[in-house]
DNA sequence: ATGATAAATGTTAGCGCTAACATTTTTATG
DNA sequence: CATAAAAATGTTAGCGCTAACATTTATCAT
């Protein structure tokens, strides 16, 4: 039963049929310029009667455009950057900009590679996460002649501009919190991902805020891999077995300090009289538990939405925050909370 | 200072300054064909002092081809699909393919746009989430002309392939575990999304099952939104409220039932001697609770796995899992957990 | 050397569409 | 009803690249 395929139509078929030149069918389907509705309706008929779908690879390289904003992060599991893109597509809903994701693992070599990838699609825009890339990777953003964001992070130098906040200083705000509340024997826990920049200027900013009260760490653990309850809750076993009496742990995400929660929980340590527990980023996860975690809550879907905002405003497209004037680099503020676990 | 940016280069550019044909740099940059190593030097050396970067719209173009798999799914924050997403990269990886996510938002209206959208990128493949679509979208997809995988859902008629769990069954499965622990009060509580099929199939499953053994649900309870532990929590308290008798509770998604067990551990309610729990997926987050929920795991990743082995293998691509002959549909196992909630 | 083969490079044409301009048709205006 | 203005449609050229074929150059056995 070999059914002789028919080439897939092409705008050529629908004008044929339609019996126009293609320039009036091509005009019909995108909804430009004069075409009279008579036309407009004998062009629909065509293509729907053939089910035609437009080619925009050849749109696209007639036009010398397509309307792709390229968005390059670490991790598509991660439930810090599923919010980012949640922001991104909450704006590029409501313009003629589609998304296109490029996931780079954490490394610097495959993020080159994706950018790469991405640029070849000739994108209105990109979206990158973090301020550190290589040179070379830098050099074709730069080269590329097109808005680029670097998101989450504002510590550094922005290819041209950045959203996002300062891991330094919420690193350091998190270290007067638990100053502040009287804690001395402190513990991290996080990860130990080499290139997740954030989360080593988190550290830092904690470490220095520390080192300025004459205090350090008195343990730290990490863990590669992805987080999960689960490794929050063995590494806090693992840490307290070591070290029992830290009176404070500090992680690099609310999802590890949940796990700690559940150890407390499990081992009858009263949270916080115990020991206190501070999470990072404010995940909807932390809600609902036994608890209320301390953390410090990150603005996810506002640097996705600005993100997004401001490829729009730079493409001069209108877009929902109206920004006139597209800053080089935005500081969103980041929020405390300081919940039961403290 | 204004520089007056040149353009973007081109090939054309590239073979210029290389002193080549435009045809032997496009080889070089492809790495087809016999070049001498003096010229392949030449083109590259051409190429970065450029910075050029090619333009894959026109070489989409002109090959007819571009190396893109598309990949429908109906929310980007789902636990679920990102670990079906990691399934597709992971094979996507050793291929020269590339996936590209599309969102429809539990919305087939969105689906169809986004189905009509990816196909006018004339991707290799598509593959998306379940096995309910308009009808216009099975037309444009059969009409296409590539291999299509649906996946997650087995208990219909697919348009080309299909690959997932029997969610009828897994409904049907966790009834016959409920009953036979001799649980008889018992609860629902799930998802309200109209379209979320599989959730729909699972507790019909469910029902059907109970109704074999002349019971029917005791209660259950709805909501909108995405799943959260809180959520779980709310509703959990909501429906013990309301019919205190009840002894067991089937959630729709293990965050949900995570949620649940929050509820009870903060009212004193011992799981399972008072109330059993019961969720749905096998989620890395459900670990180290503090008690092991009782759940059904699905096979996420090794649905994307095989979804994107089965486009590999219908486009004549190796492909680790050497699969010869595509089946028109894969029905993977489910694996019942009985855990301590139950 | 010398034709035969392989390796390296080049030429031509066109992928399917749209920008820009050109032309025809309709409508409005005095 | 002529004529300008507006509306509708068409024509031409080319986006940047690659398939297919053509040609030139190097390599080799005899």
């Amino acid at each position: 039963m070999t059914v002789t395929m028919p080439n897939k139509p092409t705008l050529k078929d629908v004008a044929k049929l339609a019996n126009v030149s293609e320039m009036t069918a091509s005009r019909v389907l995108r909804g430009v310029g004069d075409v009279s509705d008579k036309t407009k309706a004998k062009v629909k008929e065509a293509t729907s009667h053939l089910g035609y779908v437009p080619n925009r690879i050849a749109g696209g390289l007639a036009s010398r455009s397509v309307n792709l904003v390229g968005v390059v992060i670490p991790s598509i599991r991660s439930l810090v950057f599923s919010d980012v893109l949640s922001g991104i597509s909450s704006i590029l809903r409501d313009s003629d900009l589609q998304p296109v994701f490029g996931v780079t693992d954490y490394d610097l070599d495959l993020e080159q590679q994706v950018v790469a990838d991405m640029l070849s699609w000739q994108p209105q825009g990109i979206i990158l996460a973090g301020l550190e890339h290589h040179d070379a990777t830098r050099t074709m953003l730069k080269n590329a002649g097109i808005p680029v964001v670097e998101i989450m992070d504002v510590d550094g130098d922005p290819i041209d501009m950045a959203i996002g906040i300062s891991h330094l200083a919420a690193g350091r705000a998190m270290a007067e919190v638990i100053l502040t509340q009287g804690y001395r024997k402190i513990g991290f826990l996080g990860t130990q991902l080499e290139q997740d920049f954030r989360a080593q200027k988190r550290l830092k900013g904690f470490k220095d805020r520390l080192a300025e009260a004459d205090l350090s760490l008195a343990d730290e653990a990490y863990y590669s891999q992805g987080s999960s309850i689960a490794k929050g809750r063995e590494m806090t076993e693992q840490i307290l077995t070591r070290s029992p009496n830290l009176d404070c742990l500090f992680y690099s995400t609310d999802i590890l300090a949940a796990g700690g929660l559940m150890h407390c929980l499990a081992h009858g340590l009263h949270v916080p009289d115990d020991i206190a527990l501070l999470g990072f980023n404010g995940l909807d996860l932390i809600e609902g538990l036994p608890l209320e975690l301390a953390t410090c809550q990150s603005p996810r879907f506002e640097i996705g939405e600005q993100a997004a905002c401001a490829i729009l405003s730079r493409i001069g497209q209108p877009h929902a925050k109206g920004m006139d004037e597209v800053l080089s680099i935005t500081e969103l503020p980041i929020a405390l909370r300081s919940g039961q676990s403290l």
